[in-house]
DNA sequence: ATGCTCTGCGTACGTCATACGCTGTTCTGC
DNA sequence: GCAGAACAGCGTATGACGTACGCAGAGCAT
């Protein structure tokens, strides 16, 4: 398979600048880029059910129609707000710094980004990642791999593993911030909300295995749990990875 | 907080059968549960998107805003169909299963379920598991971790890290094998034209620790890397409860 | 019988994505 | 300079969608 067999999707050929523009017509009075960013702004103020085609025309000063000659869909100006409102990813990998420490601070960039933009968890994956951040990202996390003795296939899926961690996670907790702001509650307390619903439905029937959990939890501070989890996964995640690279250490 | 404050949302007291039927009016001609049958069998058949409360309703031979009677809202029809679509969880954990092997089909057990539905994945999650079968998947996640020295909190974030992994996982094999069958390709040769997409994109430019990813899959057989992720990544997760478990039982 | 409550549902409204085609602008080739 | 092609902006129209509202009739309590 040749280079030239290989096509990209529109969309990202979009978002990668790769479309020509032939100079033949009018000059265009958009780019792609500020229409992506008028619907990040919407995005961000009103929330992702907000972003509409007309409305971000409107918010460029444009018809809705305008916008199909930077975009062929909707979708596509989805996925390009996604890819770029999750940035740059974090600093490279130290010269001093452990593969562990920078993987750890490359999955909490994750959260922190979904958490900045909430939006994001709300915009479909259309498939495997290609955008042009998400392609920086992926080399960064990449990078704090080296070295360590991992196959190439297998440092990918680490960071597949840590990023889908990440990902699940600031969802679940944007989730329940949402909800907790939604009815006027107090966020620590919406975790804690969460147990007692579990605890109202599991109070009769073969939930055994969850009420030994409830009331084990009921011990201690319940609203502790949802800041400490993010931890005890990503430890989990590491620790693993850390047993796979002594092994491959040890019998090389 | 007593029980009494404690409200379950609308959605959730539907699923469970917890809304009292006053017997006053005309006998109703639907059941919940066939409704959000016949909301599967639409979505089985043509995807999610093909569910409309309209579609739906015609399955059923009723009247559109009949639904309404049963279901609040179509985003309370879709966490139903969700619930439903996922059944019944896995054997629970036999007397000589160790909790490795039984956590490993309750994972793998996640991942058939949403490639069974596969429009499970698209259903927007609304908050944290509260539904029945959601509950009993927990509930045997839960068990396959009693007697392992962890803590409550330990246990319900491992089996949240995993249900994570299976489900991030999931769509994302789905996602290509749905692309692939779209454009009429040999799912085989979907990640291989993914690896082709990307080598395109980070020919030029600062990617070298994906260019060196690429150069090593290459000389492998890349279409059999999304065979073995799932069992890498399933492995370094288990990996790290493991040492954790063992370090609790080696200070006590 | 009478009145109340709940069911099924017809109608209507507002919103949305987007197909189509027209008008006017700009560049290319002569 | 000029003809013609290619392209930009966008007005109009279409069909689908979720769902608010209210009405007619069914079944129960009195």
């Amino acid at each position: 398979m040749s280079d030239a067999d290989v096509e990209l999707p529109e969309g990202i050929e979009l978002a990668w600048g790769l479309r020509e523009r032939p100079g033949k017509g009018p000059r265009r009075s958009l780019t792609i880029r500020r229409v992506v960013a008028a619907g990040i702004r919407v995005a961000e103020a009103d929330g992702l059910a907000a972003v509409s085609m007309s409305r971000v025309a409107g918010e460029l000063g444009v018809a809705t129609m305008s916008l199909y000659r930077y975009v062929s869909a909707k979708s596509d100006l989805l996925d390009l707000m996604a890819d770029a409102a999750y940035g740059d990813p974090p600093a490279p990998r130290g010269p001093d710094e452990g593969w562990r420490p920078a993987l750890a601070r490359w999955a909490l960039a994750n959260v922190t980004a979904i958490h900045r933009h909430p939006w994001i968890r709300q915009v479909p994956i259309s498939g495997p990642p290609l955008g042009p951040n998400q392609v920086r990202w992926m080399e960064q996390g990449l990078a704090a791999l080296r070295g360590t003795g991992l196959r190439g296939i297998e440092r990918l899926s680490t960071i597949m593993l840590l990023s889908g961690y990440a990902r699940n996670w600031a969802t679940l907790t944007a989730d329940l911030d949402e909800a907790a702001a939604r009815e006027q509650i107090d966020p620590d307390d919406a975790g804690a909300r969460y147990w007692h619903q579990l605890a109202l439905l599991t109070r009769d029937g073969p939930y055994p295995a969850i009420r030994e959990l409830l009331a084990e939890s009921a011990e201690g501070r319940p609203d502790e749990v949802f800041d400490t989890e993010w931890q005890f996964g990503l430890d989990r995640i590491l620790d693993g990875v850390e047993a796979l690279i002594r092994g491959r250490s040890a019998t090389s």
